[in-house]
DNA sequence: CTTGTGGTGCTTACAACGTAAACATGGCGA
DNA sequence: TCGCCATGTTTACGTTGTAAGCACCACAAG
C-alpha cells in the first residue's frame, strides 16, 4: 500500500497553528490541508470529520504543557500551579475555550490524565471522590470562565478598550466607577486572576478546615 | 413609506425560539426568516449581520428574567440569588453558553444593567471599585465554567452517561473511584452548583471580613 | 391628484464550507 | 508478476452568509 505521507499528529499539529494564527474559523478541512501541501479531503483518511479534529485539537492543546512533577505536597500549591498552568494555556490558544464550549466537553485521555494529577492533589484530604470532584470543578470553572471573559476574541480590539468604551455613558454610576478604577491603575490580568484564585482556594480550604464531621487528614504543612 | 412587517425585537425572539428548539447551529438567516414568513435576507434591514444577531439574542436573554426587586439587603443573599438566576438562565438556553463564547463577550445593554445590580449588593462594603469587579467575577465565572461542563450539547446524550461512559477503562484509580461515588448516589447537578456556590461565597465572605486594613463598614447581619 | 422618494422585503448570485462518491496511484503480499 | 487496498485527489452537491439589484408601497411635496 502507498506510504502514507499524512499523520494523524501531524494533522492536529497543523490544524492547532492554524487556529493559533488565524482563530478557529480559520481551521478548514481545505485550509490545513494546504498547509501540508494536501487536499482538503486527505485529513479525512486520519479523521472522522471536522468535529472529531476540534477534539483532537483541545485534546492535544490540554496535555501540551504537563503539571509539574513531582506535584507539591500541599493541595493548595499543587491546585494553585495546575490553575495556572490552565490559565496560561488559554492565551496560547485563544480558540481553546471556544473550541470547547462548540464542541461538547471533551475528555480526551489526555484531559483525564490531567483530572487525574488533580485529583491526587487531595490524596491526603479524607474527603469523598465525588466532593474532590467537586471542589475541582470549582476551580476549573473560574480559570474557564474568566479566561472566556478576557481572552482577546478575534479582531485586534483590546478586550480593556472595549469594556471602557461600552461602560462609559451607560449611566450607570457603579460601572462607571470602575473605569475610573481602571484607567488610573495598571490593567493587570494576571493580577485580577490570582485575585480571584486566592478567594477560591480560600473557599476550598475554608471547607476542608472547618467541617466538624470530616476532619483533614495528616495534609502536609506547606513549607 | 412601506409600513414594516418585521421588527428587530420580534427578529430576535424568533431567532431566540430557533436556538431553543434546534440548537445554535440552526439560527440561520434563511431558517429564522421563513419562521416569520419573510425571506431571509429580510432580516439584514434589521439586523447588520448574523453576529450582531446573535449579540442581540444574548442581551435579549441577558434580561429575561429580572433580579429580585427589591435586592436582598446581605451582599451574599443578594450574589446567591443572582447565581442562581444565572445558572437557570443557562439551562433555559443551552445556547446561550456557546454564542458567548464564540462572540466576543458581550456588553449590552441588560447585561450592564444586571452588572449594576450585582454591583450594588456591595454597596454597604468598603471596598474599591475594581475590587468589587474582581470578587463579581470569580461569582461570573464559576457559574459559567459550570454550566458550560454540564449543559446537554446538541445531541441529547446524557451528559452523565457521557462521563460515565469515558472515565471507565482509562485505568486512572481516581477517575474511577468517583464513577462508583456518581453511580450510587443520585445526580443532582444543582446539588453540585449550591456545593461550589457556597464554596465560593465563603471565599469571597473571608476575604471581605478577615482583612485587616479595610475592615467592613455596616453591612447589615442577614435575617 | 400626481409625483417623487426612501424605507422595506424579495430575488438572484457568488464564494466558501463540510463532506459524499468515484477515481488514481503506488507499495506490499501472494 | 499480479492484484489488492490504503492513501490522496478530483469532482460534485447542498448549505451557509451576504453583496447587489429589483419591486413595492406609503407618505410628503407639488
Amino acid at each position: 500500500m502507498a506510504r502514507p505521507t499524512l499523520s494523524r499528529e501531524q494533522i492536529v499539529a497543523t490544524a492547532i497553528e492554524v487556529a493559533d494564527d488565524g482563530g478557529l474559523d480559520a481551521v478548514t478541512m481545505r485550509l490545513v490541508g494546504q498547509r501540508l501541501n494536501a487536499s482538503g479531503m486527505a485529513l479525512y483518511r486520519h479523521v472522522a470529520n471536522r468535529e472529531a479534529l476540534l477534539e483532537a485539537m483541545i485534546d492535544a492543546v490540554a496535555g501540551e504543557f504537563g503539571y509539574p512533577e513531582p506535584r507539591p505536597a500541599h493541595w493548595r500549591d499543587a491546585l494553585a500551579a495546575m490553575a495556572w498552568q490552565d490559565w496560561r494555556s488559554y492565551f496560547a490558544h485563544p480558540w481553546f475555550l471556544v473550541a470547547t464550549a462548540t464542541c461538547r466537553p471533551v475528555l480526551g485521555p489526555r484531559m483525564l490524565q490531567s483530572m487525574e494529577w488533580a485529583l491526587a492533589a487531595f490524596d491526603d484530604v479524607d474527603v469523598k471522590p465525588h466532593e474532590k470532584l467537586r471542589l475541582l470543578s470549582v476551580l476549573y470553572s473560574y480559570v474557564q470562565g474568566l479566561a472566556l471573559t478576557w481572552t482577546p476574541q478575534g479582531d485586534g480590539e483590546s478586550v480593556r478598550q472595549y469594556w471602557t468604551e461600552r461602560l462609559l455613558g451607560t449611566g450607570l454610576n457603579r460601572l462607571e466607577a470602575i473605569v475610573g478604577d481602571l484607567g488610573e491603575g495598571e490593567f493587570d490580568l494576571d493580577a485580577d486572576f490570582e485575585f480571584g484564585l486566592r478567594r477560591v482556594l480560600d473557599g476550598i480550604e475554608l471547607y476542608l478546615t472547618t467541617r466538624p464531621e470530616r476532619p483533614v487528614k495528616a495534609a502536609p504543612d506547606r513549607q
